[in-house]
DNA sequence: CGAGGTCTTGACGCAGATCAAAGTCAGTGG
DNA sequence: CCACTGACTTTGATCTGCGTCAAGACCTCG
Protein backbone atom coordinates (compact mmCIF):
# COMPACT_ATOMS: atom_id res chain seq x y z
CA UNK A 1 0.00 0.00 0.00
CA UNK A 2 2.45 2.68 -0.58
CA UNK A 3 0.52 5.75 -1.36
CA UNK A 4 1.93 9.07 -1.44
CA UNK A 5 2.66 10.37 2.20
CA UNK A 6 1.04 13.71 0.79
CA UNK A 7 -2.85 13.65 0.63
CA UNK A 8 -3.92 11.23 3.27
CA UNK A 9 -7.77 11.14 3.33
CA UNK A 10 -7.69 7.70 1.29
CA UNK A 11 -10.37 5.23 2.52
CA UNK A 12 -8.10 1.99 2.93
CA UNK A 13 -10.91 -0.34 1.71
CA UNK A 14 -10.63 1.14 -1.66
CA UNK A 15 -7.08 1.01 -2.61
CA UNK A 16 -5.55 -0.98 -5.03
CA UNK A 17 -2.16 -1.56 -5.61
CA UNK A 18 0.34 1.24 -5.91
CA UNK A 19 -0.73 3.09 -9.54
CA UNK A 20 2.63 2.45 -11.20
CA UNK A 21 3.49 5.57 -13.25
CA UNK A 22 2.89 8.61 -11.62
CA UNK A 23 4.04 7.28 -8.28
CA UNK A 24 7.18 6.22 -9.48
CA UNK A 25 8.06 9.72 -10.65
CA UNK A 26 8.87 12.05 -8.03
CA UNK A 27 7.68 15.05 -10.37
CA UNK A 28 4.53 14.11 -8.86
CA UNK A 29 4.92 17.00 -6.34
CA UNK A 30 5.08 18.98 -9.32
CA UNK A 31 1.38 17.72 -10.48
CA UNK A 32 0.08 18.28 -6.78
CA UNK A 33 1.25 21.80 -6.29
CA UNK A 34 -0.93 23.24 -8.89
CA UNK A 35 -3.55 20.72 -8.78
CA UNK A 36 -7.18 21.81 -7.03
CA UNK A 37 -7.79 18.49 -4.78
CA UNK A 38 -11.51 16.89 -5.27
CA UNK A 39 -13.33 14.97 -3.21
CA UNK A 40 -16.38 13.36 -5.01
CA UNK A 41 -19.64 11.18 -3.25
CA UNK A 42 -20.97 8.08 -4.99
CA UNK A 43 -22.47 8.74 -8.19
CA UNK A 44 -21.15 12.25 -8.71
CA UNK A 45 -20.45 12.94 -11.98
CA UNK A 46 -17.35 14.82 -12.60
CA UNK A 47 -16.55 15.77 -16.51
CA UNK A 48 -18.88 15.73 -19.34
CA UNK A 49 -17.25 15.67 -22.63
CA UNK A 50 -17.04 19.30 -24.28
CA UNK A 51 -18.12 21.72 -21.76
CA UNK A 52 -16.23 24.84 -21.23
CA UNK A 53 -12.47 24.69 -20.54
CA UNK A 54 -10.67 21.57 -20.65
CA UNK A 55 -9.52 19.92 -17.31
CA UNK A 56 -6.78 16.88 -16.03
CA UNK A 57 -8.35 14.51 -13.58
CA UNK A 58 -5.62 12.52 -11.86
CA UNK A 59 -7.50 9.59 -9.41
CA UNK A 60 -5.65 9.44 -6.16
CA UNK A 61 -8.19 7.04 -4.18
CA UNK A 62 -12.07 5.56 -4.88
CA UNK A 63 -12.84 4.28 -8.56
CA UNK A 64 -14.28 6.10 -11.85
CA UNK A 65 -16.07 5.11 -14.25
CA UNK A 66 -16.39 6.29 -17.82
CA UNK A 67 -19.52 6.00 -18.76
CA UNK A 68 -21.40 6.59 -22.81
CA UNK A 69 -24.72 5.52 -24.32
CA UNK A 70 -25.13 4.84 -27.99
CA UNK A 71 -28.03 7.02 -29.73
CA UNK A 72 -30.89 4.63 -29.07
CA UNK A 73 -28.83 2.08 -26.62
CA UNK A 74 -28.85 1.55 -23.20
CA UNK A 75 -26.22 2.96 -20.92
CA UNK A 76 -22.84 1.16 -21.74
CA UNK A 77 -19.10 1.39 -18.72
CA UNK A 78 -16.38 1.86 -21.12
CA UNK A 79 -13.86 2.27 -18.57
CA UNK A 80 -12.88 1.79 -14.78
CA UNK A 81 -9.95 4.55 -13.77
CA UNK A 82 -7.93 3.45 -10.42
CA UNK A 83 -5.73 5.23 -8.20
CA UNK A 84 -3.45 6.82 -10.78
CA UNK A 85 -5.21 6.82 -13.61
CA UNK A 86 -5.49 10.29 -15.99
CA UNK A 87 -8.53 11.51 -17.44
CA UNK A 88 -9.34 14.02 -19.82
CA UNK A 89 -12.35 14.67 -22.32
CA UNK A 90 -10.00 14.23 -25.32
CA UNK A 91 -9.64 10.70 -24.48
CA UNK A 92 -13.09 10.29 -24.87
CA UNK A 93 -15.18 8.74 -27.71
CA UNK A 94 -17.91 11.37 -29.22
CA UNK A 95 -20.46 9.11 -27.67
CA UNK A 96 -23.54 11.10 -26.58
CA UNK A 97 -23.46 11.00 -22.75
CA UNK A 98 -20.07 10.50 -22.16
CA UNK A 99 -19.17 11.11 -18.81
CA UNK A 100 -16.71 10.39 -15.77
CA UNK A 101 -18.94 8.93 -12.99
CA UNK A 102 -17.68 8.12 -9.26
CA UNK A 103 -18.50 4.70 -8.38
CA UNK A 104 -17.17 5.35 -4.87
CA UNK A 105 -16.16 8.50 -2.39
CA UNK A 106 -12.99 9.85 -4.51
CA UNK A 107 -10.01 11.68 -4.29
CA UNK A 108 -9.05 13.45 -7.88
CA UNK A 109 -6.65 16.33 -8.45
CA UNK A 110 -8.40 18.43 -10.97
CA UNK A 111 -6.18 20.72 -13.57
CA UNK A 112 -6.79 22.72 -16.39
CA UNK A 113 -5.02 20.97 -19.61
CA UNK A 114 -3.33 23.96 -20.34
CA UNK A 115 -1.74 24.00 -16.93
CA UNK A 116 -1.10 20.52 -17.19
CA UNK A 117 0.42 20.56 -20.53
CA UNK A 118 2.75 23.59 -19.16
CA UNK A 119 4.19 21.39 -16.38
CA UNK A 120 4.87 18.24 -18.87
CA UNK A 121 7.30 20.26 -21.25
CA UNK A 122 8.50 21.68 -17.72
CA UNK A 123 9.48 18.45 -16.63
CA UNK A 124 10.82 15.70 -18.82
CA UNK A 125 10.46 12.73 -16.52
CA UNK A 126 6.83 13.80 -15.40
CA UNK A 127 6.56 13.46 -19.38
CA UNK A 128 7.89 10.41 -19.48
CA UNK A 129 5.25 8.68 -16.14
CA UNK A 130 2.76 9.79 -18.03
CA UNK A 131 3.61 8.54 -21.55
CA UNK A 132 3.81 5.30 -19.29
CA UNK A 133 0.33 6.07 -17.55
CA UNK A 134 -1.23 6.58 -20.62
CA UNK A 135 0.19 3.55 -22.43
CA UNK A 136 -1.32 1.48 -19.35
CA UNK A 137 -4.62 2.64 -19.54
CA UNK A 138 -4.50 1.76 -23.75
CA UNK A 139 -3.06 -1.45 -23.23
CA UNK A 140 -6.43 -1.94 -20.44
CA UNK A 141 -8.86 -0.89 -22.94
CA UNK A 142 -7.46 -2.99 -25.33
CA UNK A 143 -7.47 -6.22 -22.79
CA UNK A 144 -11.31 -4.72 -22.37
CA UNK A 145 -12.05 -5.35 -25.77
CA UNK A 146 -10.41 -8.53 -26.05
CA UNK A 147 -12.43 -9.90 -22.93
CA UNK A 148 -15.68 -8.35 -24.22
CA UNK A 149 -15.15 -9.59 -28.22
CA UNK A 150 -13.69 -13.15 -26.98
CA UNK A 151 -15.13 -14.72 -24.21
CA UNK A 152 -18.06 -15.80 -22.56
CA UNK A 153 -20.35 -14.62 -20.22
CA UNK A 154 -18.98 -16.62 -17.42
CA UNK A 155 -15.59 -16.00 -18.50
CA UNK A 156 -15.70 -12.43 -18.57
CA UNK A 157 -18.03 -12.41 -14.83
CA UNK A 158 -14.59 -14.13 -13.94
CA UNK A 159 -11.97 -11.93 -15.52
CA UNK A 160 -14.15 -8.79 -13.64
CA UNK A 161 -13.97 -10.24 -10.02
CA UNK A 162 -9.62 -11.37 -10.83
CA UNK A 163 -9.29 -7.47 -11.80
CA UNK A 164 -11.38 -6.52 -8.55
CA UNK A 165 -9.65 -8.89 -6.65
CA UNK A 166 -6.28 -7.58 -8.14
CA UNK A 167 -6.96 -3.97 -7.87
CA UNK A 168 -9.51 -3.83 -4.27
CA UNK A 169 -8.91 -6.72 -2.63
CA UNK A 170 -7.21 -7.15 0.77
CA UNK A 171 -6.40 -11.55 2.58
CA UNK A 172 -8.63 -12.17 4.96
CA UNK A 173 -9.91 -15.63 7.10
CA UNK A 174 -11.03 -17.07 4.56
CA UNK A 175 -9.84 -15.64 1.33
CA UNK A 176 -9.72 -12.58 -0.63
CA UNK A 177 -12.10 -10.00 0.22
CA UNK A 178 -13.36 -6.15 -1.60
CA UNK A 179 -15.96 -3.81 -1.91
CA UNK A 180 -17.96 -4.34 -5.37
CA UNK A 181 -18.49 -0.54 -5.95
CA UNK A 182 -20.75 -1.38 -8.91
CA UNK A 183 -24.02 -2.39 -9.02
CA UNK A 184 -25.06 -5.47 -11.53
CA UNK A 185 -26.58 -3.51 -13.33
CA UNK A 186 -23.33 -1.48 -13.97
CA UNK A 187 -21.15 -4.77 -13.46
CA UNK A 188 -23.40 -5.77 -16.90
CA UNK A 189 -22.93 -2.48 -18.34
CA UNK A 190 -19.33 -3.24 -18.03
CA UNK A 191 -19.33 -6.67 -19.06
CA UNK A 192 -21.60 -6.46 -21.81
CA UNK A 193 -23.89 -8.49 -20.92
CA UNK A 194 -27.44 -8.67 -19.42
CA UNK A 195 -28.06 -7.74 -15.56
CA UNK A 196 -30.59 -11.08 -15.52
CA UNK A 197 -27.77 -13.16 -17.09
CA UNK A 198 -25.19 -11.71 -14.63
CA UNK A 199 -26.87 -12.55 -11.68
CA UNK A 200 -27.48 -16.07 -13.27
CA UNK A 201 -23.58 -16.39 -14.17
CA UNK A 202 -22.93 -14.86 -10.55
CA UNK A 203 -24.81 -17.53 -9.11
CA UNK A 204 -23.25 -20.63 -10.57
CA UNK A 205 -19.87 -19.60 -9.73
CA UNK A 206 -21.00 -18.99 -5.88
CA UNK A 207 -22.62 -22.56 -6.27
CA UNK A 208 -19.46 -23.75 -7.33
CA UNK A 209 -17.86 -22.26 -3.89
CA UNK A 210 -15.30 -19.64 -5.77
CA UNK A 211 -16.73 -16.77 -4.04
CA UNK A 212 -19.16 -16.01 -1.02
CA UNK A 213 -21.07 -12.67 -1.19
CA UNK A 214 -21.14 -10.92 2.39
CA UNK A 215 -23.64 -8.19 2.54
CA UNK A 216 -25.13 -6.37 -1.14
CA UNK A 217 -21.38 -5.09 -1.94
CA UNK A 218 -19.21 -7.13 -0.47
CA UNK A 219 -17.68 -10.10 -1.87
CA UNK A 220 -14.83 -12.81 -0.91
CA UNK A 221 -12.84 -15.00 -2.79
CA UNK A 222 -12.77 -18.38 -1.76
CA UNK A 223 -10.52 -20.23 -4.17
CA UNK A 224 -8.21 -17.59 -6.07
CA UNK A 225 -6.62 -20.20 -8.10
CA UNK A 226 -10.19 -21.70 -9.09
CA UNK A 227 -11.23 -18.26 -10.14
CA UNK A 228 -8.42 -17.73 -12.34
CA UNK A 229 -9.42 -20.80 -14.06
CA UNK A 230 -12.38 -19.66 -15.06
CA UNK A 231 -10.83 -17.20 -16.93
CA UNK A 232 -8.08 -17.76 -20.39
CA UNK A 233 -7.23 -13.93 -19.12
CA UNK A 234 -5.79 -14.71 -15.74
CA UNK A 235 -2.51 -14.54 -16.68
CA UNK A 236 -2.70 -11.39 -18.33
CA UNK A 237 -4.91 -9.59 -15.59
CA UNK A 238 -2.37 -10.64 -13.47
CA UNK A 239 0.44 -8.94 -15.45
CA UNK A 240 -1.80 -5.92 -15.94
CA UNK A 241 -3.51 -5.09 -12.74
CA UNK A 242 -0.84 -6.50 -9.88
CA UNK A 243 2.31 -4.60 -10.04
CA UNK A 244 2.74 -4.07 -6.67
CA UNK A 245 3.97 -6.34 -4.29
CA UNK A 246 1.29 -6.91 -1.52
CA UNK A 247 -0.69 -8.52 -4.22
CA UNK A 248 -2.23 -12.00 -3.92
CA UNK A 249 0.80 -13.15 -6.08
CA UNK A 250 0.95 -15.00 -9.17
CA UNK A 251 -2.07 -17.31 -9.72
CA UNK B 1 -4.64 13.92 -49.20
CA UNK B 2 -2.82 16.22 -47.48
CA UNK B 3 0.61 13.85 -47.34
CA UNK B 4 3.88 15.15 -46.04
CA UNK B 5 6.19 15.83 -49.37
CA UNK B 6 9.07 14.20 -47.57
CA UNK B 7 7.57 10.21 -47.97
CA UNK B 8 5.82 9.98 -50.97
CA UNK B 9 6.02 6.57 -52.13
CA UNK B 10 2.91 6.16 -50.90
CA UNK B 11 -0.24 4.29 -52.94
CA UNK B 12 -2.81 7.00 -53.22
CA UNK B 13 -5.46 4.36 -53.06
CA UNK B 14 -4.87 3.17 -49.44
CA UNK B 15 -4.38 7.20 -48.21
CA UNK B 16 -7.06 8.03 -45.88
CA UNK B 17 -7.59 11.30 -44.31
CA UNK B 18 -4.99 13.27 -42.82
CA UNK B 19 -3.31 11.94 -40.17
CA UNK B 20 -4.14 14.90 -37.92
CA UNK B 21 -1.89 15.44 -34.64
CA UNK B 22 1.38 14.17 -36.42
CA UNK B 23 0.86 15.81 -39.05
CA UNK B 24 -0.19 19.07 -37.71
CA UNK B 25 3.08 19.29 -36.23
CA UNK B 26 5.62 21.20 -38.35
CA UNK B 27 7.81 19.39 -35.91
CA UNK B 28 7.44 16.11 -37.55
CA UNK B 29 10.42 17.12 -39.37
CA UNK B 30 12.09 16.23 -36.28
CA UNK B 31 11.13 13.04 -35.89
CA UNK B 32 11.81 12.08 -39.77
CA UNK B 33 15.32 13.04 -39.49
CA UNK B 34 16.37 10.46 -36.17
CA UNK B 35 13.75 7.55 -37.84
CA UNK B 36 14.33 4.82 -39.98
CA UNK B 37 11.98 4.28 -42.95
CA UNK B 38 10.66 1.15 -43.39
CA UNK B 39 8.34 -0.69 -45.93
CA UNK B 40 6.44 -3.36 -44.99
CA UNK B 41 5.16 -5.95 -47.46
CA UNK B 42 1.28 -7.09 -46.62
CA UNK B 43 1.27 -9.92 -43.85
CA UNK B 44 4.54 -8.43 -42.66
CA UNK B 45 4.89 -8.97 -38.90
CA UNK B 46 6.47 -5.63 -37.44
CA UNK B 47 6.63 -6.24 -33.76
CA UNK B 48 5.85 -8.62 -30.76
CA UNK B 49 5.29 -7.26 -27.36
CA UNK B 50 8.51 -7.22 -25.69
CA UNK B 51 11.33 -8.38 -27.82
CA UNK B 52 14.68 -6.55 -27.71
CA UNK B 53 15.17 -2.91 -27.96
CA UNK B 54 11.99 -1.37 -27.68
CA UNK B 55 10.78 0.63 -30.80
CA UNK B 56 8.90 3.13 -31.71
CA UNK B 57 6.66 3.58 -34.86
CA UNK B 58 5.15 6.03 -36.89
CA UNK B 59 2.56 4.85 -39.43
CA UNK B 60 3.06 6.86 -42.69
CA UNK B 61 0.91 5.06 -44.77
CA UNK B 62 -1.04 1.94 -45.49
CA UNK B 63 -2.57 -0.05 -42.70
CA UNK B 64 -1.65 -2.12 -39.95
CA UNK B 65 -3.42 -4.08 -37.15
CA UNK B 66 -2.71 -5.01 -34.03
CA UNK B 67 -3.44 -8.62 -33.61
CA UNK B 68 -3.38 -10.85 -30.39
CA UNK B 69 -4.90 -14.27 -29.54
CA UNK B 70 -5.93 -14.98 -25.66
CA UNK B 71 -5.13 -18.64 -24.63
CA UNK B 72 -6.99 -21.45 -26.17
CA UNK B 73 -8.89 -18.98 -28.37
CA UNK B 74 -9.06 -18.08 -31.76
CA UNK B 75 -7.15 -14.88 -32.60
CA UNK B 76 -8.72 -11.42 -32.19
CA UNK B 77 -8.03 -8.24 -34.30
CA UNK B 78 -8.34 -5.41 -31.41
CA UNK B 79 -7.26 -2.19 -33.44
CA UNK B 80 -6.35 -0.95 -36.54
CA UNK B 81 -3.99 1.51 -37.45
CA UNK B 82 -3.98 4.08 -40.47
CA UNK B 83 -1.48 7.00 -41.04
CA UNK B 84 -0.46 9.35 -38.30
CA UNK B 85 -0.60 6.59 -35.84
CA UNK B 86 1.71 5.80 -33.05
CA UNK B 87 2.62 2.31 -32.43
CA UNK B 88 5.01 0.95 -29.08
CA UNK B 89 4.87 -2.43 -27.24
CA UNK B 90 4.06 -0.88 -23.58
CA UNK B 91 0.34 0.14 -25.30
CA UNK B 92 -0.58 -3.64 -26.01
CA UNK B 93 -2.10 -5.97 -23.71
CA UNK B 94 0.39 -8.60 -22.01
CA UNK B 95 -1.89 -11.39 -24.05
CA UNK B 96 -0.15 -14.19 -25.69
CA UNK B 97 0.92 -13.50 -29.34
CA UNK B 98 0.31 -9.78 -29.48
CA UNK B 99 1.87 -8.43 -32.58
CA UNK B 100 1.66 -5.35 -34.87
CA UNK B 101 0.92 -7.15 -38.83
CA UNK B 102 0.72 -5.20 -42.03
CA UNK B 103 -2.73 -5.50 -43.99
CA UNK B 104 -1.51 -3.34 -46.63
CA UNK B 105 1.79 -2.45 -47.78
CA UNK B 106 2.82 0.40 -45.32
CA UNK B 107 5.49 3.06 -44.70
CA UNK B 108 6.71 3.42 -41.32
CA UNK B 109 9.25 5.26 -39.43
CA UNK B 110 10.68 3.19 -37.32
CA UNK B 111 12.79 4.35 -33.68
CA UNK B 112 14.38 3.43 -30.84
CA UNK B 113 11.87 4.24 -27.84
CA UNK B 114 14.80 6.11 -25.91
CA UNK B 115 15.23 8.55 -28.55
CA UNK B 116 11.71 9.13 -29.24
CA UNK B 117 11.33 10.10 -25.62
CA UNK B 118 14.78 12.62 -26.06
CA UNK B 119 12.90 14.12 -28.38
CA UNK B 120 9.66 14.74 -26.69
CA UNK B 121 11.07 16.64 -24.14
CA UNK B 122 13.40 18.66 -26.57
CA UNK B 123 10.33 19.86 -28.27
CA UNK B 124 7.23 20.71 -26.07
CA UNK B 125 5.17 20.99 -29.62
CA UNK B 126 5.97 17.56 -30.85
CA UNK B 127 4.44 16.46 -27.25
CA UNK B 128 1.85 18.01 -27.76
CA UNK B 129 1.23 16.40 -30.42
CA UNK B 130 1.78 13.37 -29.25
CA UNK B 131 -0.36 13.38 -26.42
CA UNK B 132 -3.19 14.21 -28.85
CA UNK B 133 -2.64 11.27 -30.95
CA UNK B 134 -2.22 9.08 -28.14
CA UNK B 135 -5.63 10.60 -27.17
CA UNK B 136 -7.16 10.23 -30.41
CA UNK B 137 -6.26 6.14 -30.62
CA UNK B 138 -7.17 6.02 -27.22
CA UNK B 139 -10.58 7.50 -28.25
CA UNK B 140 -10.89 5.46 -30.98
CA UNK B 141 -9.78 1.89 -28.72
CA UNK B 142 -13.00 3.03 -26.40
CA UNK B 143 -15.48 3.32 -29.87
CA UNK B 144 -14.78 0.37 -30.38
CA UNK B 145 -15.31 -1.35 -27.21
CA UNK B 146 -18.85 0.57 -27.36
CA UNK B 147 -19.27 -1.49 -30.72
CA UNK B 148 -18.38 -4.41 -29.89
CA UNK B 149 -20.16 -4.41 -26.68
CA UNK B 150 -22.99 -3.02 -27.27
CA UNK B 151 -23.72 -3.17 -31.16
CA UNK B 152 -25.80 -6.31 -33.24
CA UNK B 153 -23.95 -8.36 -35.46
CA UNK B 154 -25.59 -5.97 -38.77
CA UNK B 155 -24.53 -2.86 -36.86
CA UNK B 156 -20.74 -3.42 -36.02
CA UNK B 157 -20.68 -4.32 -39.69
CA UNK B 158 -21.98 -1.23 -41.23
CA UNK B 159 -20.14 0.54 -38.78
CA UNK B 160 -17.14 -1.04 -39.87
CA UNK B 161 -18.03 0.17 -43.48
CA UNK B 162 -18.56 3.31 -42.50
CA UNK B 163 -15.13 3.85 -40.40
CA UNK B 164 -13.28 1.77 -43.88
CA UNK B 165 -15.25 4.86 -46.43
CA UNK B 166 -14.16 7.72 -44.10
CA UNK B 167 -10.80 6.35 -43.94
CA UNK B 168 -9.86 5.01 -47.30
CA UNK B 169 -13.00 5.96 -49.66
CA UNK B 170 -12.68 7.53 -52.66
CA UNK B 171 -15.30 9.48 -54.62
CA UNK B 172 -16.54 7.49 -58.08
CA UNK B 173 -19.24 7.37 -60.04
CA UNK B 174 -21.38 5.17 -58.53
CA UNK B 175 -20.59 6.17 -55.37
CA UNK B 176 -17.13 6.33 -52.90
CA UNK B 177 -15.14 3.06 -53.77
CA UNK B 178 -12.65 1.63 -51.31
CA UNK B 179 -10.21 -1.18 -51.24
CA UNK B 180 -10.97 -3.72 -48.34
CA UNK B 181 -7.49 -4.38 -47.03
CA UNK B 182 -8.61 -7.27 -44.50
CA UNK B 183 -10.10 -10.94 -45.12
CA UNK B 184 -13.62 -11.91 -44.34
CA UNK B 185 -11.52 -13.74 -41.73
CA UNK B 186 -9.88 -10.83 -40.28
CA UNK B 187 -13.06 -8.34 -40.65
CA UNK B 188 -14.74 -11.14 -39.10
CA UNK B 189 -12.32 -11.22 -35.89
CA UNK B 190 -11.95 -7.65 -35.60
CA UNK B 191 -15.76 -6.79 -35.35
CA UNK B 192 -15.79 -10.14 -33.03
CA UNK B 193 -18.12 -12.25 -35.02
CA UNK B 194 -17.96 -15.53 -36.84
CA UNK B 195 -16.91 -15.05 -40.48
CA UNK B 196 -20.11 -17.23 -41.93
CA UNK B 197 -22.15 -14.58 -39.87
CA UNK B 198 -20.15 -11.90 -41.60
CA UNK B 199 -20.74 -13.12 -44.70
CA UNK B 200 -24.31 -13.74 -44.16
CA UNK B 201 -24.51 -9.98 -42.92
CA UNK B 202 -22.48 -8.71 -45.89
CA UNK B 203 -24.61 -10.43 -48.33
CA UNK B 204 -27.90 -8.87 -46.65
CA UNK B 205 -26.31 -4.95 -46.96
CA UNK B 206 -25.52 -5.73 -50.70
CA UNK B 207 -28.98 -7.31 -51.00
CA UNK B 208 -30.53 -4.04 -49.93
CA UNK B 209 -28.27 -1.93 -52.39
CA UNK B 210 -26.02 -0.22 -49.75
CA UNK B 211 -23.43 -1.00 -51.43
CA UNK B 212 -21.71 -3.77 -54.57
CA UNK B 213 -18.71 -5.52 -54.29
CA UNK B 214 -15.92 -5.30 -57.36
CA UNK B 215 -13.58 -7.96 -57.43
CA UNK B 216 -12.63 -9.86 -54.14
CA UNK B 217 -11.09 -6.52 -52.13
CA UNK B 218 -12.92 -3.86 -53.45
CA UNK B 219 -16.34 -2.74 -52.79
CA UNK B 220 -18.50 0.25 -53.59
CA UNK B 221 -20.83 2.12 -50.93
CA UNK B 222 -23.88 2.81 -53.16
CA UNK B 223 -25.67 4.63 -50.46
CA UNK B 224 -24.09 6.11 -47.84
CA UNK B 225 -26.95 7.31 -46.26
CA UNK B 226 -28.54 4.11 -45.92
CA UNK B 227 -25.64 2.44 -44.63
CA UNK B 228 -25.15 5.50 -41.96
CA UNK B 229 -28.39 4.82 -41.28
CA UNK B 230 -27.94 0.86 -40.36
CA UNK B 231 -25.46 2.38 -37.44
CA UNK B 232 -26.46 3.89 -33.95
CA UNK B 233 -22.65 4.74 -34.01
CA UNK B 234 -22.05 6.80 -37.66
CA UNK B 235 -22.19 10.33 -36.30
CA UNK B 236 -19.66 9.34 -33.98
CA UNK B 237 -17.70 7.77 -36.03
CA UNK B 238 -17.91 10.84 -38.54
CA UNK B 239 -16.52 13.02 -35.91
CA UNK B 240 -13.92 10.51 -34.89
CA UNK B 241 -12.27 9.87 -38.44
CA UNK B 242 -13.37 12.10 -40.80
CA UNK B 243 -11.29 15.58 -40.01
CA UNK B 244 -9.79 15.94 -43.72
CA UNK B 245 -11.92 18.22 -46.17
CA UNK B 246 -12.15 15.53 -48.91
CA UNK B 247 -14.15 12.83 -46.83
CA UNK B 248 -17.65 12.42 -48.02
CA UNK B 249 -19.14 15.15 -45.87
CA UNK B 250 -21.31 14.55 -43.01
CA UNK B 251 -23.83 11.64 -43.54
C1' DC C 1 -42.86 -2.42 9.87
C1' DG C 2 -43.70 -1.33 5.32
C1' DA C 3 -42.21 0.61 0.70
C1' DG C 4 -39.10 0.87 -3.04
C1' DG C 5 -35.27 -0.39 -5.20
C1' DT C 6 -32.08 -4.23 -6.24
C1' DC C 7 -31.32 -8.91 -7.08
C1' DT C 8 -32.63 -13.73 -8.30
C1' DT C 9 -34.86 -17.25 -10.86
C1' DG C 10 -37.83 -19.49 -14.34
C1' DA C 11 -39.87 -19.92 -19.14
C1' DC C 12 -39.27 -18.82 -23.69
C1' DG C 13 -37.43 -16.94 -28.16
C1' DC C 14 -33.88 -15.33 -31.15
C1' DA C 15 -29.30 -13.77 -32.92
C1' DG C 16 -25.43 -15.65 -33.90
C1' DA C 17 -22.17 -19.98 -33.56
C1' DT C 18 -21.16 -24.28 -35.54
C1' DC C 19 -20.91 -27.82 -39.00
C1' DA C 20 -21.00 -29.19 -43.65
C1' DA C 21 -21.11 -28.63 -48.53
C1' DA C 22 -21.09 -26.12 -52.63
C1' DG C 23 -19.56 -22.10 -55.09
C1' DT C 24 -16.10 -18.47 -56.55
C1' DC C 25 -11.83 -16.43 -57.48
C1' DA C 26 -6.57 -15.77 -58.29
C1' DG C 27 -2.64 -17.79 -59.50
C1' DT C 28 -0.11 -21.63 -61.88
C1' DG C 29 1.41 -24.50 -65.33
C1' DG C 30 0.39 -27.07 -69.40
C1' DC D 1 -5.81 -19.57 -73.60
C1' DC D 2 -7.73 -22.71 -70.60
C1' DA D 3 -8.03 -26.26 -67.16
C1' DC D 4 -6.34 -27.21 -62.49
C1' DT D 5 -5.51 -26.21 -57.72
C1' DG D 6 -6.03 -24.37 -53.26
C1' DA D 7 -7.65 -20.70 -50.53
C1' DC D 8 -11.35 -17.94 -49.60
C1' DT D 9 -16.31 -17.10 -49.50
C1' DT D 10 -21.15 -18.05 -49.54
C1' DT D 11 -25.16 -20.50 -48.12
C1' DG D 12 -28.12 -23.88 -45.75
C1' DA D 13 -29.47 -26.63 -41.52
C1' DT D 14 -29.16 -27.05 -36.88
C1' DC D 15 -27.93 -25.90 -32.15
C1' DT D 16 -27.16 -22.97 -28.05
C1' DG D 17 -25.91 -19.03 -25.06
C1' DC D 18 -27.72 -15.13 -23.94
C1' DG D 19 -31.53 -11.62 -24.04
C1' DT D 20 -36.22 -10.70 -22.76
C1' DC D 21 -40.22 -10.74 -19.92
C1' DA D 22 -42.37 -11.59 -15.65
C1' DA D 23 -42.89 -13.10 -10.96
C1' DG D 24 -41.04 -13.44 -6.64
C1' DA D 25 -37.34 -12.78 -2.92
C1' DC D 26 -34.25 -9.95 -0.66
C1' DC D 27 -31.98 -6.06 1.38
C1' DT D 28 -32.09 -1.05 3.12
C1' DC D 29 -33.83 2.85 4.76
C1' DG D 30 -37.39 5.82 6.26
Amino acid sequence: MITNRASRRTQPKLIGPAPRALQEADALGALRARATPIRARRHQQLAVAGNGTENVYVVRSGLLVMKASPPGRHRQLLALLYPGDVFRSTLTPPLPATALVAASAADLWRLPAVTFEGLLSADAELGRALLQQLADQQARCLMHTALVGGMSGEERAASFLIELTLRLGTKCATGIAFEVPLSRAEIAEYLALNPDTLSRIMSRLKGRGLLVQTGRNRAVVQDWQGLCAQSPMAEALIKLHSRAADRPAGC
